[in-house]
DNA sequence: CCGCATCCTCATGGATACTG
DNA sequence: CAGTATCCATGAGGATGCGG
């Protein structure tokens, strides 16, 4: 654990837990699913194996994290406390500032199609339910991302491996925009490429967000 | 400027601007008031000097901070850029996740009254304008942050030094719990103590959240 | 004084090799 | 596979210097 802000204001107690290099990327990966340690090296690229360890003891200790034994077998599997899964809200908060670092591309970069998982949740999740029941594929670089509709809302996950209604093949920067609604599919041809059931790929991102509250003013 | 993750990734990319030590705490101290250097020294107890200049200046090439001149003679003032300003809901974001940590006490950190400006804006500000006008003194340790009440809404800022029709003396905690409305005036006798109109002062802390939305469902 | 820049020391991070 | 151990590079923290 690095040194303390010494200083009373949340903000600093927060970063006193989460604030040293990769700890917040650690939260993200389990945000996304619990995950074994090498499910995280993977889904940390350039972190060294010693410091991943050394966070998840810390994030452990502080509360943040719970190492937990997977059923089947005797393997331990990372996940998030109910407290350490909160850390949703300032991550996409976070993720939300951080368009303007985005919208010029990947350049460099490397990707990981389960890294939209948590921006996709927050742009989706909360949209009312299509009609019919289906699960679609986003894929980016031959990743796959699931995005299953029923009665009860959308869930995002990492693929796991089922029959898919439809596959969408698009760039990172396109699927967003398409979540977001900035940007509509009909105004994307050549830049995705839809297998399968296109209808229930339109119900996704066509879908609006739930009505919860009433009119403003 | 700290070495890039090298993922694209919407949170890796912001903490790639403010994930560095002192970033975010930088911004906290700009999030109250834009200050000099030496105000920033002072509100961000702990920092080294050249540390404070070095990320002074990538957070300005980052586009998350910027230096002005003030009015008044040529001194250099450090503001956020718009964009570093909304850094504000991440920040409040953080701070609501940091509560377990806050609720035992200060224990032997530093504390500042300024470091509950920020706080208090995201409890206080938004709530229903009271009747009548009032510029309230809140009183930690000494220190004074003002609460001032007009028809157009609440303000939080650190004391500007004019007169006060109130001030409460309390301590930090008992403050953001009667601002969270956790807490009641009448049930913090002997904690708390109030000089002048007391009126403006439950004005403020028993103020409801501006109505703007429908009932939820 | 204010606003930094320099210098030095030690803690932390990163890369890789190694072990139960 | 799931980490430790080791070694080197970098960054943080503290003191001090220095021009305006």
């Amino acid at each position: 654990m690095s040194r303390s802000y010494g200083q009373y204001c949340g903000l600093a107690r927060a970063l006193d837990v989460v604030g040293d290099r990769w700890n917040l990327l650690i939260v993200r990966q389990l945000l996304i699913a619990p995950a074994r340690y090498r499910e995280l090296l993977d889904g940390l690229p350039g972190v060294a194996t010693n410091l991943l360890a050394d966070r998840l003891r810390d994030l452990e200790t502080a509360g943040v994290v719970q190492r937990r034994l997977a059923e089947k077998g005797n393997v331990v599997v990372y996940a998030l406390t109910p407290w350490g899964a909160e850390l949703r809200e300032p991550i996409e908060s976070l993720i939300r500032w951080s368009t303007p670092l985005m919208v010029r591309g990947p350049g460099g970069d490397c990707f990981r199609a389960e890294w939209l998982v948590v921006p996709l949740r927050a742009l989706l999740v909360g949209k009312a339910a299509p009609r019919r029941s289906s699960k679609v594929g986003i894929a980016v670089d031959g990743q796959l991302v699931q995005v299953r509709a029923t009665r009860s809302g959308i869930e995002v996950n990492p693929h796991d491996g089922g029959d898919l209604d439809a596959v969408v093949r698009a760039d990172a920067a396109i699927v967003l925009g398409l979540a977001a609604g900035v940007l509509a599919l009909d105004d994307t041809l050549g830049l995705v490429d839809i297998d399968g059931d296109e209808a229930a790929v339109r119900a996704i991102f066509n879908a609006r967000r739930a009505h919860v509250g009433g009119s403003a003013h």
